[in-house]
DNA sequence: TAGCCACATAACATGATAGTTATATGGAGA
DNA sequence: TCTCCATATAACTATCATGTTATGTGGCTA
């Protein structure tokens, strides 16, 4: 078993940094600390255990369909939010133990 | 009198983190946490009160002269390090305060 | 005032980011 | 199997970031 890697260099801090260093991505992060209050209801997926769908939220930031995928996609591979696929969508929610842990790099700058 | 401002927008959130974003910066903002033990010896500037001149930051950084100036422009503008002119030198240090801002800032992501 | 030295700015090359439209992929359901 | 729909990928464009070299600016100091 391993241990969580500890994160600490630079290299490190910047990549995170780089990926919430955006407005739309920094805006999906916020909408998605309450799914039910930002994006209409889900007949599939629960928006409280899994978040919003990809589609509510690419429709929601005002943008072509790529592009916002490619900013979940950010989130996603800097470790941000979690995906889940579900009978073809897919569902994303706040990484809360990792947006911690990027308050607790950032305060050690 | 006017308050502080809050600096709440995300869009306020987003500038700053693209300051901080970037290896080579956050580099000089860990030299510059103590600037007696980075850099060589000051003959005009105490470095304890002042912190590093920017020649010596953009030699260790390695990179040319515009380069390393821009970064501490960067970092300067972003209100992250603060310069102090004499002599025909700049001095830069630490804003604590802005930097301690950063991090509550980034803890409400 | 003349020259020097630190720093700032200009101009340019290059790579990364973020947007677009078009198309591929892949699972669900008829 | 065929179709449909959500998502992913490809290809391209525009803008931004970061590096370079060359040059400007401005204050010490002789």
């Amino acid at each position: 078993m391993e241990m969580a890697a500890a994160m600490t260099s630079l290299t490190d801090i910047e990549s995170v940094l780089k990926a919430l260093a955006s407005e739309r991505r920094l805006q999906i992060l916020d909408w998605l600390k309450d799914p039910v209050a930002h994006f209409p209801p889900q007949e599939h997926g629960d928006p409280e255990a899994h978040g919003a769908c990809n589609q509510f939220i690419v429709e929601k930031l005002g943008v072509s369909q790529p592009a916002g995928s490619r900013h979940l996609k950010v989130l996603t591979d800097a470790g941000l939010v979690i995906p889940t696929r579900r009978k073809g969508w897919v569902y994303y929610r706040r990484n809360e133990a990792a947006l911690a842990n990027v308050a607790a790099l950032v305060a050690s700058i």
